[in-house]
DNA sequence: CGCTCCTATGAATACGCATTCACCGTCATA
DNA sequence: TATGACGGTGAATGCGTATTCATAGGAGCG
């Protein structure tokens, strides 16, 4: 059988219904006015021929493809499986699909927008990429909406939807006191996103609120990753020129729990005794038994939600939203790499119970 | 500004560049005839109104989408998220793009093929989740190529690629024996799949040929992932009424990694003192520390080649391929979640600067 | 110089569907 | 019975591009 076989149209179900063409695109056509009988008839015919709507033909004269382009730059990172997971889920119930494009970490997305300009996607979702405000333009001049997610470019007209990093880093600061203690490091990818910069300054400047001086806080740059942080740990707690911290941030889960890892079976220290640890995202692998993050949870369901209402995918007449910067907070879910105080272990408590439903 | 405001035409281009349609659709069709002054012309031209070519519109004509629909069944196993990963990849490097479709796993994909056909695919490629025939043949008469990744349906006329799951199996049972084990248990998810079904055949086939008698292996299921495995290896432990195993091979290395964290967090055994823990996949996560996974590689990179020339999305015209089932061999990487019996230390030492590089 | 051959281009058409517009029959109303 | 009003249908058109076919012009040859 040749490979372009039999894919009937909508006048062969036309001609079997003893319809017209318009007929059939109206049983196909939620809302439409056909009379229910005639729908009948016509589904009927459909279902004979194996017929299936166009949707690609259909796109050509709705301006509407179903499509949503997801460039992403970061599939190693559990944290951003769990963000395509749910917005794949939240776009297949609406029924429209993903398109995913991924593109090297912290390298310019440009290409891929050029790409999916072509398959004239209707909304674009950008996540653990960068991009330059050229191609954001470009996006809007073609009447596509994009949507920063978990990233935002100060001053430009992009749209963005993101956990509120500057309040997160606070809070794991806030963590780290309460649990009394003295020497803090920190651990660090690139800067290049606004995402760990945030998260890293709004910890700073916690601790230094609270008292603490800046010679008692350390800043390690590694490679964005459980690797990274593995031997940015390593290289940290040999440093013998200054006194070992006793408190140690990783600015996202994956890199916590590389650091815990490397304090563990590396360093011979114990985790929370010798060092305490907080992450940031709360991934359901920082849960787990060996690690038990303490950590800031990033509400992904409704960070989705509320970029997918700023993508408004369902009316495109309304106008591009731009320049929307919507910070959401955080919260953070108490566990045992930093110990409980007191105060706290109600919380951490209920969390846990959370975790073993 | 209107959202669907100024997206240019291919005849906006011919106009401002003074010539006609078909020489802007040449000029962005490589290997048609135009001169390349004509071409640069119109590239120019192009440039200036921000025109990129309509791909849905194209397909109309051509019949091709350039986009692969990937059904994906379970993201909460990191092998996937690397399949998925590597099929992007090398889609995109040939100018193709992957949509995604997410099922839950173990339910029917048949929703998902109804929503792809729609779509116009290329060619379908569906992983980690059921499959009803009628489906297959449903993309078949329409022309669409679909395989099957790691799974297969014996005797349908369905095509796949797979990792050869009885091999491995196999190979897991006899590092076992060969570290000196005697009494076996194995950790499985649900069966519906023959992924796994096959590894534990070809895991039980081998103990018995080397002598172990049926009474030494056990089989527990539990929910095919981190914490099935984890609550399984519990349940398996305490259960008093049988001699301890000190062998367990978890049927893939996710399940591996939630038994040796189950084993050492919960049941205060050593791995691989204790017990001895095999895997399967060879996921990067199980090359850390904690777990140092022996386990059977199952080659992706080649995996994702084979699936693609079955594919033939380069040309169309050649039939579809039918009934062709391709077994790939693993390879057993050897770590320290198992013992390395001193015939294997060359072999494990290389496997670790593999590693750490 | 006249012819053919070939290359570059333009005009026209098809792709599959949604949508507009006109039309027809029916029913309720005056 | 005549008049609208309205629900249901069909014919025709447009969406943006690839492709076919015809043509103009130039190069090469005898």
């Amino acid at each position: 059988m040749a490979r372009k076989s039999s894919r009937s149209t909508s006048f062969d179900v036309a001609a079997l219904a003893g319809v017209s063409q318009s007929v059939v695109s109206r049983a196909f056509t939620p809302g439409s006015r056909i009379a229910d009988e005639t729908r009948t008839k016509v589904l009927e015919a459909a279902l004979k021929l194996n017929y299936v709507p166009n949707s690609i033909a259909s796109s050509l004269t709705t301006k509407r493809t179903n499509i949503v382009a997801l460039i992403i730059g970061n599939l190693d990172n559990p944290f951003y499986v769990h963000v395509l997971h749910t917005f794949s889920r939240r776009l297949q119930a609406q029924g429209r699909q993903v398109l995913i494009f991924t593109v090297e970490p912290n390298s310019e997305s440009d290409e891929a927008i050029m790409h999916l300009l072509k398959y004239q996607v209707d909304g674009v979702v950008l996540t653990a990429a960068q991009l330059s405000t050229r191609m954001i333009s470009l996006c809007h001049d073609r009447g596509i909406p994009i949507v920063l997610f978990n990233r935002y470019i100060p001053g430009s007209d992009a749209s963005g939807v993101r956990c509120d990093n500057v309040a997160g880093g606070a809070l794991i600061a806030e963590a780290f006191l309460a649990a009394g203690a003295q020497n803090f490091a920190l651990i660090t990818g690139d800067l290049k996103g606004t995402t760990s910069g945030d998260r890293v300054r709004g910890f700073v400047e916690r601790l230094l609120d609270g008292g603490v001086k800046r010679s008692q806080i350390v800043e390690v740059h590694g490679h964005s990753s459980y690797e990274g942080a593995f031997n940015a740990t390593i290289k940290l707690i040999r440093d013998k020129s200054r006194v070992r911290p006793d408190a140690l941030f990783g600015v996202n889960d994956i890199m916590a729990m590389g650091a815990i890892d490397a304090l563990r079976h590396r360093l011979g220290l114990r985790v929370p005794e010798d060092l305490m640890v907080g992450g940031f995202d709360d991934i359901p692998e920082g849960r787990r038994a060996p690690y038990q993050l303490t950590t800031v949870r990033q509400p992904i369901e409704q960070m989705v939600d509320e970029t997918l209402s700023i993508l408004h995918l369902d009316d495109p007449t309304e106008p591009i939203p731009r320049g929307i910067d919507r910070p959401i907070k955080g919260r953070l879910i108490w566990r045992s790499s930093i110990p409980v105080p007191p105060a706290y272990r109600g919380e951490a408590d209920a969390a846990k119970n959370e975790d073993e439903r």
